[in-house]
DNA sequence: GCCGTTTTCGGCCCGACTGTTTTCAGTCG
């Protein structure tokens, strides 16, 4: 959590260097810094406590100092010196789309305003067009800029993005003399929320395809239009950007507006060094211009003496460097993927009947799922009580008979309660061959507290999974304060599984949370918490999050075989079940 | 402020679009 308080600071420390006319490369720094901590996944106090910083990537000796001071003394003396130094309301304006570090300052030297609120009153008096260089077009593009940050435009969660995305580059596709279409940015890279959907096209001639995008029946407002870059709202106020480009350059330009920017600053300085340069027309010889690569994405990366990267780990978190050796990991792939945990019927609060679910995992070509409807304390997800576990359990049990190489496993999402016990005692686990452990209740307990509770039920020999173990919903609800660090290690000593919600609300474990599981060893699970059929779909954005935390289908249990997957079950039981004989999982009792 | 198989000093990524500008600055990604 700190990494992220820092970034903030960071981030605002560069704004205010930039409004003062600082050296942009110092006002750089900072701003890679900030980028650096907000993706770190490790336990920063313990980098810290090591003296080990400085191995961050844009982390030199004087922010290495300024982190300390902040993990020490929970501030920062050099912003709070700054931002004395600074009017208030700078930091405000800096935060209106197209108001930058000169425009704020003109703001506040020639019209004396504090707040955004002044800035609204003063554009719609017509003060602003007195300004030099300012005409009546950019003061009605500041009052615009203002009415759109008061609406307070949200981030779409990845699944709105994919299907928004869909839409349309199937009809830009079909645009006459359309050659390619991709997603690029941040849904390429597959990041948890998505600000502005990135579209490319190739194409010889972009002006029919400008002219499909601005037209398509989801396009509310045109932001921005030129021959080849356009920007719009949709009627549902999503912002979506496209450019075209010429076919031999639509490599080059997927590479370079997939980004991140972090990742294309410090592949470009690689180019330079090598005498090189890179735009987003192609990979050019600086002593004579001859272009070297475009076409192709890959050959651009190869052209600068680097494996072709996963845009999911495009982040400049060590992938530029694993690409220069050749140790890229083998990220898992939907291909690999063969079933899915975690999945409720309306023997809970599901929407969809046990069977439609089952035949469901079927037609997906999975060998197994988990049916995991919710236990006896959750009466708000009508959880079920033993009596009715034991029932769905027979009722299962008869399905399976019928089945081959697909199983049904019996399974549950057991409340883990406030004191760490779980909801149905011992003797129904061992009856099931898959449980889930999940907080539903108790959120605002201390950290320890919380982080003890989760401890115990991984310790617990039939807790085969802990779900959404931060219990974070994006944008509603902040995740509650456990250490991850203790609870990732008792998981890998216990071959307790880990959980990465596919719920686009949830994503839990988050990227960065779920590399720094998969770096200590932990067995990690994709599970869509599936409440109604088309959530199933869901284990796209999943696979996404599990890419970008670097798993590979050896630290997944959705990629175990049917039996791998019986046996590593076992495996916890036996270690953990002390002298108590181990059961049989899966076994088809009568 | 960071960083180094060209450098511990002197570099530090690149181009489109907008509005207002007769040649470009500011902002953005």
């Amino acid at each position: 959590m700190k990494q992220h308080e820092l970034s903030t600071l960071f981030e605002q420390i560069a704004n205010l260097l930039e409004y003062q006319g600082e050296n942009v490369f110092r006002i750089r720094a900072y701003r890679r810094a900030a980028e650096t901590l907000a993706t770190f996944s490790g336990d920063l106090d313990h980098l810290a406590t090591a003296g080990r910083l400085r191995e961050l990537s844009g982390i030199g000796a004087d922010l290495a100092q300024k982190i300390e001071e902040y993990l020490t003394t929970g501030q920062l003396d050099a912003f709070e010196r700054l931002r004395k130094t600074v009017p208030s309301g700078v930091l405000e304006f800096l935060e209106v789309p197209g108001v930058g570090p000169k425009l704020a300052k003109v703001f506040v030297d020639r019209l004396k305003l504090k707040t955004v609120a002044d800035l609204e009153q003063a554009a719609r008096d017509g003060r602003l067009r007195a300004l030099p260089g300012f005409g009546g077009k950019k003061e009605e593009n500041i009052l615009k800029a203002i009415g759109l940050m008061k609406q307070g435009r949200e981030r779409m969660t990845l699944n709105v993005a994919l299907s928004l995305a869909q839409q349309f580059l199937t009809r830009l596709r079909e645009v006459p003399g359309v050659l390619n279409v991709s997603t690029a940015g941040s849904l390429r890279r597959m990041k948890e929320t998505i600000g502005d959907l990135d579209l490319l096209v190739a194409a010889r001639r972009p002006g029919p395809v400008m002219e499909a995008f601005q037209r398509s029946p989801w396009t509310g407002r045109v932001l921005a239009a030129g021959m080849t870059k356009a920007s719009i709202l949709t009627t549902r106020g999503l912002q979506v950007d496209l450019r075209v480009v010429k076919p031999a350059s639509f490599g080059a330009a997927l590479q370079y507006f997939t980004g991140s920017k972090e990742h294309n600053v410090v592949l470009r300085e690689l180019a330079v060094r090598k005498g090189l340069k890179v735009n987003e027309y192609g990979v050019f010889r600086v002593s004579d211009r001859h272009r070297l690569a475009g076409t192709e994405e890959a050959d651009v990366y190869r052209a600068l003496g680097l494996a072709w990267i996963p845009p999911e780990l495009r982040e400049n978190n060590g992938e530029l460097e694993a690409a220069k050796v050749g140790r890229l990991p083998t990220l898992v792939e939907a291909k690999d993927i063969r079933g899915d945990f975690h999945i409720h019927t309306n023997w809970s609060d599901g929407a969809d009947k046990l069977e439609v679910i089952v035949q469901a995992g079927k037609d997906r070509g999975y060998e197994y799922i988990a049916i995991c409807d919710h236990s006896q304390s959750l009466r708000i997800a009508r959880g079920m009580s033993i009596e009715r576990i034991r029932e769905q359990m027979g009722i299962l049990r008869a399905l399976n008979a019928r089945l081959t190489g697909y199983q049904v496993l019996l399974g549950a999402e057991v409340d883990i309660l406030a004191d760490g016990s779980m909801d149905y005692p011992d003797e129904v686990l061992a009856d099931l061959d898959f449980v889930v452990g999940s907080i539903h209740s108790g959120f605002k307990q201390s950290e320890s507290a919380i982080t003890n509770r989760i401890l115990r039920a991984i310790r617990n020999p039939y807790v085969t999974l802990i779900a959404h173990p931060t219990g974070r919903l994006i944008g509603e609800r902040e995740p509650y304060q456990v250490n991850l660090e203790a609870v990732f290690q008792a998981a890998k000593e216990t071959n307790t599984v880990l959980e990465i919600n596919a719920c686009p609300k949830r994503l839990d474990l988050c990227d960065t949370a779920a590399r720094r599981a998969q770096e200590l060893g932990v067995m990690l699970a994709i599970s869509t918490d599936t409440h109604r059929l088309t959530h199933l779909d869901h284990m796209a954005v999943g696979l996404g999050i599990a890419r970008r935390a670097w798993v590979e289908p050896r630290q997944l249990l959705n990629c175990l075989t049917r039996h791998e997957l019986l046996a590593w079950i076992a495996r916890k039981r036996t270690t953990l079940a002390g002298h108590a004989a181990p059961r049989r999982v899966g076994s088809r009792r009568r």
